[in-house]
DNA sequence: CAAGTTTTTGACTGATCCATCAATAATGGA
DNA sequence: TCCATTATTGATGGATCAGTCAAAAACTTG
């Protein structure tokens, strides 16, 4: 039928996510994202149009890989301990790599500027606080986590709690304060 | 001595702060700058250097402001409602302007690229923490707020949940949703 | 008024930006 | 084998980027 692709279009997206969530959306240029894909620049065009084209793809996949991690979440432990790990993992990752959430960055970034993108961003969120209410659900049928307040609210709280802590974590705050207060936050919603 | 600046040089800064806080550092084009001061090229760079410098002048000067609008939190309400009311006040600007805080978004944009810059940024960190403590410090001696945790953990507790909440509002939050965990975080530091 | 100093002015630079394009190559089906 | 279709390749494009510069202007001091 026609000249087959040599390169892999899922690889492709994964390393433009990776190469946007290392340099934010406007500060990643095409060369950065021929340098990461591996792909030519006619080539990248040719299979996904645009720059904002692709971001909003490696965006779709943040989105579709986080569902699945909150998935692992849903372990056998203790609720309120998959909820404390959530946080410490996502806290101990951006004190290494200094990268954040994608979905926050892309908020804090495009919000003003790329409403559709940060719709999208939104939707990460909506994914976490779902996942965050099915664990406190969880939490208070085992009668672990508090039930003086509807399971979403503690989610938010929680996510803001967790998002406001990944800000701190890219600032430079130490591993220490971080976990000492992922740990207060855990235990301001047991009963 | 010399020719005398036709420009006023703060009111120049505060231009420049207005419109990085609206576009963001990188998104920001000395023609932005141009157009948000009113000076003209050779002017700006002859006055401030370069783009850095007159962002780092611009993120001084909010960290300035910062520091005085944190001192009018210091009124005479009890300390709780003056929490509260940071909060609220931040949320809804940023419901109404979609712009967010400076400084979370030049972390979230430049710690992994500009390290000085996010130094700059944790320095508005550092203040809103100080002035937090302190509230926290005048409700516990008023009895209001728990004393069962150290007053600077409930303080980045509080901080966390608001830079939270500061990137839901951006992502398009309800007003109602955000005002709902703030009341939620701020009845977690009641006694 | 003249000398000295700094600012203003706007044209200019080279680099980099995102994107396009024509030519070539590689495949499957007729 | 030849055609239709799609991908690769890398040169090229105009726009915009941050920043510079020389000339003219506006002030103070002597």
């Amino acid at each position: 039928m026609a000249r087959p692709r040599k390169f892999d279009a899922d690889a492709a997206v994964e390393a433009a996510m990776e190469t946007f969530w290392t340099k934010g959306y406007t500060a990643t240029s095409t060369d950065d994202l021929i340098n990461g894909t591996g792909m030519l620049r006619g080539s990248l065009y040719n299979a996904f149009g645009s720059k904002r084209g692709l971001f909003e793809l490696a965006l779709r996949r943040y989105r579709d890989k986080g569902a699945a991690g909150q998935n692992a979440i849903q372990a056998d432990r203790p609720p309120l301990e998959r909820i404390r790990w959530l946080m410490l993992s996502g806290v101990d990752r951006t004190v290494a790599d200094r990268r954040g959430c994608l979905a926050v960055n892309t908020v804090t970034e495009l919000a003003g500027a790329e409403p559709e993108l940060s719709a999208l961003a939104r939707q990460c969120f909506t994914q976490l606080e779902a996942a965050l209410v099915e664990a406190v659900e969880d939490g208070r049928a085992q009668g672990e986590i508090r039930a003086d307040r509807p399971a979403r609210l503690l989610a938010r709280q929680v996510m803001s709690a967790f998002h406001g802590l990944l800000v701190q974590a890219k600032a430079g705050y130490s591993p220490q304060s971080l976990h000492e207060t992922v740990d207060a936050v855990v235990a301001d919603l047991r009963v």
